[in-house]
DNA sequence: GAGCACTGC
């Protein structure tokens, strides 16, 4: 309605002016096109290169000092610096051979382990690892002198530029925490502990009060005895030979099959639960199957970044080559893949990343979609995009691999593609059922754990819980009980896992249980999917889970508690019978699973704000989103809100296509507002402290750290970096100063900061950079002026300003829906007339989170198309418009 | 005067 009228406004305007802006149309279209050209070859040139980002990085920056150098007195430098440079040189191939040889070293004992070496290759081992000895210890004592030195600067020549800087390089390198945590998983994924003994030990008759009557309604099958223990231990197998091993797996007697299949069908839906050993196996059938000749890769992509990286590792060792050669994985921050990788494992974000570089996968012959049932929205994406490249590539093949329930549903999808069984292999799992429905499920769980613990046989336990204060609560609760119990019971070893936790005290989990004791595992969601562990015995599952909804309506995110689906629950009851048979008590009733519960979790396409995935799919050249190929299609106002957004920003044009703007934004992995943010910030000079502000904005408000016991220092202590202009600026002031004291762990530990985001900030401010770099933008600093800074805010979230109303309360120029200042937020007594917010959350009430103080008039200079004067007028006599003006668009 | 499930690019 209110559309037509405003494309009736659009036509009657000046014909004569249409013409030009129909130029100006194809011309931005031209530019485009050109842009994205440009972009094109660079990556061609890039792949070359079997090291990329990092090293191309350092070239930029070389170039970019050898510039400087051209004003500057060449004559009087050149002869020092070829002697910083060739002490540089020296410098960097030492460290080079000594790395170099640390990776030989790792890699052989990696692939060889079980094999039995020869007298020469034990000796040849051992003098690689006392050369390495030598050369560490060799390190360290030019470490002390070097510290020496740096409180003896009359020792440096005049003039001398060689810089003495006392950093540990290890916590420069990028990514380093993120790497240390990755590791530690990969650790536990690929060392598992034996089964424990579980021998019933002596029960204990204790009398708890207020027990838990639970009555047994079914088994989930397993496809083992219940009796049997597990015949091959992991001991034992670590011991087999790689090829019997390969053989021992359920996938092993369907290979002949399996390869025929995909050599008569194009698409296949593969349905096999864990453990069948399909993501290592089938792959290299593929290869062994020819699939991989003229230089084609396969494909296999994972909802997970630390999936990806030790289901690549598996695979290079089974096949006895180096992870990154052959066989490599590619995730964000980390591409170990080279020209001769054959087999590529990947998240499915970096494949639909991929995408933009290589629209049609010409460089695969099969692409294997792992773990659809899953449904991440960019799987979800993936299957509309490779349905549509199978039509036009018949000899690309398509694999989609899923637990049980989703299969029928994907065949329909894919044109009724045929479905292949492969047996899983997983213990069965008793599953128990209160009789009456629990009030407080907290007290529930207490109360199950310790009947859990009092009578039946040691085995470890897995409790579900929504969140970390749920979790430590229920700790606390738990401790006291036992503490009251004293020494009637056995040991009771309390854990608690969520997200957030830090590393070394997520590590925990890991730990073998000590003999005759029980672990018990206080865990979020993350247990479900994303965490294995092994000797659970015991799960007990309250049946609830905090889940992310967006409403396009409101443009508003909000985190709530909901039951879970019947598919989430048997994925937690599963996680009780990976190493022998288990248990699992539900607390809630047979009949709330059976009819309250919805048979899936709504999938996340349909569930969340979809800026950057509808952008991407326009650089794609997908300009019908309406009628896109979607599983489940998203809510239509989710996809409008979005177009409508885009084209507000100026990433569409008023036909909808994608101008060189908006491919510009659509390079970097972020929603649209900020990519608009990031490239604004060209123009008011001040990208240095806008990426930052973006980096910091994207690890989600996990920075400030607030631990129960010591809230008032916390918050004394988040007090001190608040800038008077809002919280932007103020998350600027705590990354620089966290930058000054060069990423110091100390210094976040002193100011309640949270080091693991910090460092993730600081992995994704420097992919932003690099991104920068590519799309065409120099790095500048506009500081100590700030004003550029919130321009260049306001240019990219223009659409999310309020302004105070008499009532002392907000109003959203957009809805104008009453909204408030978040606590914690450095404006919350500040009141500012005009706030630009950077995300509205419903939690208690409609709050506005990361807010900062802006002028009415910048809007107008950053969004005139948007914006017109009359309605950003401040007097509060003068009527209010009832819509924020809307220019035209065509949707 | 509030409160952050989990992934991923």
């Amino acid at each position: 309605m209110g559309r037509d009228k405003s494309r009736k406004r659009a036509q009657s305007s000046s014909d004569e002016s249409l013409d030009s802006e129909e130029e100006a149309r194809l011309r931005d279209l031209r530019e485009r096109d050109e842009f994205a050209d440009r972009l094109r070859k660079r990556d061609e040139d890039k792949t070359r290169k079997v090291l990329e980002s990092s090293s191309s990085r350092k070239a930029y920056e070389e170039a970019a000092k050898r510039l400087k150098l051209e004003i500057e007195d060449r004559e009087k430098i050149l002869p020092q610096l070829r002697v910083q440079s060739r002490r540089k040189y020296l410098e960097k191939r030492k460290d080079d051979k000594v790395a170099e040889l640390e990776a030989d070293i790792l890699d052989d004992e990696y692939l060889f382990e079980e094999k039995i070496l020869t007298d020469r290759e034990r000796k040849e081992r051992e003098y690689k690892k006392q050369l390495l000895t030598i050369a560490k210890e060799h390190e360290k004592a030019r470490e002390l002198e070097r510290v020496q030195r740096y409180h003896m600067p009359q020792d440096v020549k005049k003039g001398e530029t060689e810089e003495y800087v006392e950093v540990d390089e290890r916590e420069r390198q990028p990514n380093s925490e993120q790497k240390k945590w990755e590791s530690e998983q990969l650790a536990s994924a690929m060392f598992q502990f034996g089964a424990k003994d579980a021998k019933i030990k002596d029960e204990y008759d204790l009398l708890l009060d207020d027990q838990i009557e639970f009555i047994q309604a079914l088994t989930m099958e397993g496809s083992k005895s219940k009796d049997k223990k597990p015949e091959i231990t992991e001991t034992e197998k670590h011991k087999m030979d790689i090829e019997e091993t390969k053989k021992s797996l359920p996938v092993y007697p369907f290979r002949e099959d399996l390869i025929a299949a995909i050599q008569e069908h194009q698409i296949l839906i593969i349905e096999g639960e864990t453990g069948s050993g399909k993501t290592t196996q089938i792959p290299q059938y593929l290869y062994e199957a020819g699939f991989t000749k003229d230089n084609k890769k396969i494909g296999c992509t994972q909802p997970r970044r630390v999936a990806a990286m030790s289901v690549a590792a598996r695979v290079a060792q089974e096949m006895g080559v180096k992870l990154g050669n052959e066989v490599g994985y590619s995730i964000r921050f980390e591409d170990c893949t080279s020209e001769r990788t054959i087999l590529k494992y990947m998240t499915d974000g970096t494949l639909h990343r991929e995408f933009l570089s290589e629209p049609d996968l010409a460089s695969y012959s099969v692409m294997i979609i792992d773990e659809a049932h899953e449904r991440t929205l960019h799987t979800d994406i993936l299957f509309g995009l490779v349905k549509d490249i199978a039509r036009f590539r018949p000899e690309l093949k398509l694999l989609i691999s899923s637990a049980t329930l989703d299969a029928e549903k994907f065949s329909q999808f894919f044109d009724d593609a045929p479905i292949f069984r492969i047996p899983g292999r997983r213990f069965p799992v008793d599953i128990y059922y209160t009789k009456a429905p629990e009030a407080d499920y907290i007290d529930a769980c207490v109360v199950s754990v310790l009947q859990i613990h009092a009578t039946q046989p040691l085995g470890d336990i897995l409790v579900f819980l929504t969140g970390q204060d749920e979790i430590e609560t229920c700790q606390e609760v738990l401790q006291d009980r036992v503490k009251r119990l004293g020494s009637k019971l056995k040991e009771l070893v309390i854990l608690p896992v969520y997200a957030n936790l830090p590393s070394d005290m997520q590590a925990k989990i890991f730990e073998p249980t000590p003999p005759n004791a029980r672990k018990v595992i206080l865990a979020t969601n993350i247990a479900e999917t994303s965490l294995t562990i092994d000797n659970i015995i015991y799960v007990i599952d309250p049946g609830f889970a905090k889940q992310n909804n967006f409403s396009s309506r409101t443009g508003m995110e909000s985190l709530m508690v909901v039951p879970i689906s019947k598919a989430s629950a048997n994925q937690r009851a599963g996680r009780a019978g990976r190493t022998a048979p288990g248990k699992c008590f539900r607390l809630y009733t047979a009949w709330a699973y059976k009819h309250e519960l919805e048979d899936n979790t709504i999938p996340e396409i349909q569930r969340i704000n979809l800026g950057n995935a509808v952008l991407m799919l326009k650089a794609l050249g997908i300009n019908d989103l309406i009628h896109f190929d979607f599983l489940d299609p998203p809510p239509h106002e989710t996809l409008v809100l979005a177009l409508e957004q885009l084209y507000a920003l100026g990433a569409l044009n008023h036909h909808g296509e994608l101008t060189k703007l908006g491919r510009r934004m659509a390079e970097f992995p972020v929603d649209p507002m900020m990519a608009k943010m990031i490239l604004a910030s060209e123009k008011y000079k001040c990208s240095e402290e806008i990426v930052t502000i973006a980096a910091m904005l994207s690890v989600n408000s996990a920075i400030f750290y607030r631990p129960k016991d010591k809230i008032i220092h916390a918050d004394t202590a988040r007090k001190n970096f608040n800038h008077i202009h809002g919280d932007h600026l103020s998350l600027l002031q705590v990354y620089n100063q966290w930058a000054e004291t060069d990423f110091s762990v100390q210094w976040c530990y002193e100011n309640f900061i949270q080091y693991r985001s910090m460092k993730r900030a600081r992995d994704v401010r420097e992919q932003l950079v690099g991104l920068m770099q590519r799309v065409e933008i120099d790095m500048v600093s506009s500081l100590p002026e700030t004003i550029p800074i919130r321009k260049a805010i306001t240019a990219g979230y223009f659409y999310h300003v309020a302004r105070l109303s008499k009532g002392g309360n907000y109003k959203t120029i957009k809805h104008n829906q009453t909204v408030m200042i978040h606590p914690n937020s450095s404006l919350f007594e500040e009141l500012p007339r005009w706030v630009l917010y950077h995300e509205l959350v419903f939690t208690t009430k409609e709050y506005m989170r990361q807010v900062i103080e802006i002028e009415s008039k910048w809007l107008l200079e950053v969004a005139p198309h948007y914006y017109k004067a009359k309605e950003l007028e401040d007097s509060t006599n003068k009527k209010m418009p009832k819509t924020a003006g809307r220019s035209t668009m065509t949707v």
